[in-house]
DNA sequence: GATGAATGAGTATTCATTCAT
DNA sequence: CATGAATGAATACTCATTCAT
């Protein structure tokens, strides 16, 4: 590959301009000028650190899905006791910090991109696939310890996953007058429920 | 509302072309050209049924909106026997059928119209808001009935949209590695043991 | 084919604006916006009659060469003297008329237009290929008639061409200082010299 | 003029990347990008070591004016014995090594740039003034010796000169299906008959 | 002596929309 | 009822050039 000596802090830097501008204008909104507006320099310096919009918005998916691992693995990965881990997990993924960490508007639009693009299909397709069998291998490991309490890991694991992209898409279309923190409570609730037996 | 005296005919024909053009080519390659490019006629046409772009993908949203509560509806709307009925709707929201009834793609590109377009919003709105109605009276149908065995039906009822949802987006992102059949199947035993406890 | 019915008036029109500023500004310089400035309109009624820049110079090149052989085929198709139409022929090729048409900036970026585009290239072939089979058939008549004296007559005819050609061609680059007239008289008579004998 | 005092061993470097730049893709195709990747260092060293594309162009020019002119003058300086001289003379301006001593293209892409560049055709008005002179120069010399026998040494100067363009020109239109050598065999034998008479 | 970040004017092309017929 | 000519703003992207280092 050998990336150009395009300074990467520059880079990353206007990542958050197209993050920002979609989160306010949506993608086709997001044009290269709308872009530029939230930065200092000319619309040009855009195509000179990115050569085309859709090199910028896979720089945008990669950045949001680094980030979106990044909370998950970095929240649980010094929890040592598993009880202690076990709970945080479940928490972890109907909390507000992880579900607000991107913006929801953002991660949807990304998702959408994903459907037609099938460089940023793959990204998804891969986190997921990242998230399942870090998912399986939490599950085993609380089988393992007598925490829960299940057969089939793999199909649980899959089942979470929907709930908790589910739990997200319910939050867009309801938004205002949903109520995430009931909601959460009764999520992690129904998960509990089902895994403990 | 007073719809103008343009034929009704010709609108749903054109919201077909529409459906098409977006299913292929995303919401940013749906122009007014390729849509027209589905049709007969001459794309102006377009403009004058519709008066603007925005009106076209709101009639777009509003049929697939439509399709996706018909679909539900009818098919359970005249099962009187209630533990069939019961069956029947379990069965029918995890089915191949209604997640393909409205091409999940066009589903989800009217989700991410909906994020930006506050009229688009509003329907989407109204249409999880008279989901979450039915399935609640449904529960509660269940319940008396002594079927199913649960103390919260709103919040269930919650629960399941979510899973729905999640079950579909699960698949975009997942397409062909993804065996339906069986994630169905598991996705309708797990809702069930959590309702019959 | 089926060009579609945008009106050809119309079309060859702007055949003329895009002339022009050939003329004027050459290759480069004919951008767009500077023919667009030559005609009444807006300039992206060029891009509705012609739907690129490419599709629009080869709309030149057709009308170019199409001028080039409509002046030479008129002038002597009418003549049934065999000498006089021998005289008028030799005295056509070197005219000030003929050479003066098609502007010669205008003839030159067509050619230079052709080495790197294969749909003009073709043109070109097509177009000196069908004058010299003309000429062909023009050396076969006279010699026929006894009016030169020639062996090679294929030959002759690419000889001729490329003298017709050499005489616009330094005509370029002398441009003022050179003259035409004297030029035009001197090289009439070479030809003739060399095809009497 | 006062040469700054870059160095012109990679001045004359660069020149030769332009001629390539130029030979693959024309004038327009030839940007200082595109030109910069045929070399190792960034682009703005061109518009270091040459001030504007402009005078990167006319150094392109330049160097060809040179080596066309070069390649001639140096066949035959040291031919003393005149018939030999005379001969090589006829055979050289109709010689496959002259015509691609300088590629084709390339040098058509100059006369082209010489039309619209006052610079340049200056430099191409130049040029061909000297190849005339030496023309006349030679005829004289010929016709003193009695190798040839014509009246008008300016006039056949000029002739020739336009025989031999038009050879060139005739190239590049045909291209493959040309014969050249048989071309060039049949056009040095009607020069020698028109001289010789 | 050379680099590469940054610029801003300019490119062809596409777009939804208008309007006269 | 329908067309298609015409528009002009907007699009992503490219360009030669400048300038600080």
């Amino acid at each position: 590959m050998g990336r150009p000596n395009h300074s990467d802090i520059k880079r990353s830097e206007i990542v958050q301009y197209v993050y920002k501008a979609i989160q306010d204008h949506g993608i086709e909104g997001a044009t290269l000028s709308t872009i530029a507006s939230y930065m200092d320099g000319h619309k040009s310096l855009l195509t000179y650190y990115f050569n085309t919009k859709e090199e910028l918005f896979i720089a945008l998916v990669d950045w949001c899905i680094e980030e979106y691992e990044k909370f998950y693995f970095e929240s649980i990965k010094d929890i040592t006791d598993y009880r202690e881990r076990y709970e945080k997990s479940i928490e972890l993924i109907f909390s507000r910090q992880w579900h607000e960490n991107i913006n929801v508007k953002v991660f949807y639009s990304c998702l959408y991109l994903s459907m037609y693009n099938p460089k940023i299909k793959i990204r998804f397709k891969d986190m997921y696939r990242r998230f399942l069998e870090s998912l399986e291998s939490e599950l085993t490991l609380y089988k393992e310890k007598g925490l829960i309490n299940i057969d089939d890991i793999s199909g649980t694991a899959s089942y979470i996953l929907a709930i908790v992209e589910g739990f997200d898409q319910l939050w867009i279309t309801m938004e205002d007058s949903h109520d995430f923190e009931k909601s959460s409570k009764l999520f992690q609730q129904q998960v509990r429920t089902m895994l403990e037996g």
